[in-house]
DNA sequence: TATAGAACCTGTAGTAACTATAGGTTCAAG
DNA sequence: CTTGAACCTATAGTTACTACAGGTTCTATA
C-alpha cells in the first residue's frame, strides 16, 4: 500500500526543498493543505511528494510559479490535452533561447572589453573597459 | 564649457532610466546627492549623465548592484588600478558563461520533452512532459 | 516515565532591483 | 496668472523565496 506518511521535513529531504519553501508553497497555493496531527503537525502523502517534485523539476527548467500554476491545472482538472503542455513547453523554450542569445552578446562584450584592457598597470583613467562603461551604446557595439 | 544643467527627467531619458530609478540609485548610494533648487527639484550636471550611463551599462552586462558600487568605488577613488576591473570583467564573463551553459540544459531538456510528446491529442494522463515532470532528476537525463 | 533536544508551528521581516501608487508641491509655457 | 506637466516624499508591491523569533510538539534515550 501506498500510505506511507511523510513528516514536513521528509517531504523537503525526498524532493529537495527546505521546509520554509512548503510552507510558502502551501501559503500561495500550489501546494494543497495537508492533514495535520493531533498536536498540528503537517502530515503528507506520497502525492504530495510526487507534487512538490513536480514543481521543483519545472521550476528547474524555468517556469514561473504562475505558469507552474496553470501546469498544475491542467493536471488537477480532468479533461486536458497533452497540447496545452507541449505549447507551454515549446514556449519556454523558445524564452530559453532568447535569454541565451542575450547573455552570449554579453559574454562577447566583456571579453572584447578585457581584451583591449591589455596593461592592467594602467591607472584606473586610462582602463578601456571603464572607458567602454561610460560611453553610450555598448550593447549596439558588439 | 560643461555646465549644461539637467533635470531629472533628462537625466533618465539622456542615460534610458526611469525617474524613479534614479531616486532609487540616490537612496541606495549608487548616485550622489545633487544640488536642488530653491523649490526642491534635482538639478543634475553632464557628471552625473556619465555616471549613470555607467551604472545602467554595467547592469545590461549583467553586474550586480554591489559590483557596480566596487567598480565605481575604483573610478571615485585614487589609487586604482585597471587590473582590478579587468579580473572583475573575467570574473564576470565567466559567470556569464555558466549561466549559458545552465540554459543550453534546460533548452535541451524542454527540446527532448517537447519532441517526445508527439500526439498532442493524448490525454494529459499520457503526456511525456508531465510524466518528465513526475519523475526523478530530470535534469540528470540531460 | 521524565526529559532533553530535534523538529515542528506561526507570523513577520528581509533579500534584489526595481516599479507603482498616492497625495501633495513646483516649475514653465502661454 | 493660470494650468498642467513634471517634480517631490513616502510607502507598498513585485518574485520566489530565506531567515528569523518565540513558542509548541514529538521522539529517543536514560
Amino acid at each position: 500500500m501506498n500510505d506511507v506518511k511523510y513528516s514536513i521535513g521528509q517531504l523537503a529531504k525526498e524532493s529537495g526543498c527546505k521546509v520554509e519553501t512548503v510552507h510558502y508553497y502551501e501559503k500561495i497555493g500550489l501546494m494543497p493543505e495537508p492533514p495535520r496531527t493531533e498536536g498540528g503537525h503537517r502530515v503528507f502523502a506520497f502525492s504530495h511528494v510526487k507534487r512538490l517534485n513536480f514543481i521543483r523539476r519545472s521550476r528547474e527548467l524555468g517556469f514561473k510559479i504562475e505558469q507552474i500554476k496553470d501546469l498544475l491545472k491542467f493536471i488537477d482538472e480532468p479533461n486536458h490535452y497533452c497540447g496545452e503542455v507541449r505549447a507551454m513547453a515549446m514556449l519556454q523554450a523558445r524564452a530559453v533561447q532568447e535569454k541565451i542569445d542575450d547573455l552570449q552578446r554579453l559574454k562577447v562584450a566583456l571579453n572584447e572589453m578585457v581584451l583591449k584592457c591589455k596593461d592592467s598597470n594602467n591607472s584606473i583613467d586610462d582602463c578601456p573597459i571603464v572607458d567602454a562603461l561610460f560611453t553610450k551604446q555598448v550593447a549596439e557595439q558588439i
